[in-house]
DNA sequence: AATAACTTTCATTTATTTTTGAAAGTTTAA
DNA sequence: TTAAACTTTCAAAAATAAATGAAAGTTATT
């Protein structure tokens, strides 16, 4: 396969994995650009590589240094911006897990623990089931958003690694 | 707050939360409201309480009955058919891990593993650095995918027990 | 302080996804 | 076998999300 048809076809797939998981097609397309990229590219690079608009690219590379995995850099001696992608995986990871806790879980905490500590006077099956299902999912996310937490910090110590060898 | 109120509240944000993670709006009330309910619910029940049309309620089912955390059941006497959620929780995490990774983790791996080793005898910067980037993502969401299939079995065996124990 | 080089914003357009509802399909019962 | 009770399908409509591009905004240069 050649080179240029290599790349097209990662970032397609990127870009479509991307969409699945709730983050927009573009956005994935231009970080996958970027990890593959060994050079920083410019706004105009991208907009010509992906064909799309300058607001388009603008908005999106914003975004992403949003979330921490696009950074700006700049070339001496040029006026404009160039952007590389984070390329530590693990880093890229730990990211990826921290803002997706704080944007998402964290607010869907805040209402479970709420609705599920809400409904006080009704003796109803129903709202005993309600009240009983709703604080086991608040634990269970609660739980889970607290490993991911942990796993962020497990790679450095030795049970961790320790773990992950016996798992293999 | 009342019943009706925090149940509502609940739906509408598991629905939100769906979104975000790709999985349509109403599929989530859906999942939703079943897990919070007592009963079987049956179709008209469903879309009686989230006031949506019977093609959407009929497509959505299935779409749950597709990822194995929505079951048929009938009752005995009844013409029409009733539908209960998973409700144990760990149960559920398991089933949306497994199918997360048949539908799109894996075919992922397929193209990343495909592209990691196509590009042959371009001698080129570029191309070597896609080769290597691509590489070890290759590798890195192989890792992620089995550690995710591991986990499934984890809480099962005694090593994973005691790391739980040591982490929280 | 005027101009050039570049980036961001946002109202409008375009594309994608979801929902509807009526027709077709299926199963059970008389 | 016919009809009633129910479910599925799918073309069309509606809703939502994303992209465009030109104007407004910034920052550096002369």
């Amino acid at each position: 396969m050649e080179f240029r048809e290599a790349k097209n076809k990662f970032v397609q797939t990127w870009g479509a994995l991307g969409s699945q998981w709730g983050i927009n097609k573009t956005m994935a397309q231009i970080h996958a650009l970027l990890m593959v990229s060994p050079e920083p590219l410019s706004m105009e690079d991208i907009m010509e590589d992906l064909q799309i608009s300058r607001g388009n690219a603008s908005m999106n590379l914003r975004a992403l240094m949003d979330w921490g995995i696009v950074y700006k850099e700049f070339k001496q001696g040029e006026r404009k911006e160039f952007f590389t992608a984070e390329k530590d995986l693990d880093e890229l990871a730990v990211k990826i897990a921290q803002e997706r806790s704080r944007r998402e879980i964290k607010p869907a905490l805040k209402v479970l623990k709420e609705v599920s500590t809400a409904v006080k006077d009704d003796k109803s099956e129903e709202a005993k089931h309600f009240t009983d299902q709703t604080g086991k999912l608040y634990d269970f996310v609660l739980k889970a958003d607290n490993m991911l937490e942990k796993a962020t910090e497990f790679k450095d110590n030795w049970l961790g690694r320790l773990v992950l060898k016996i798992m293999k």
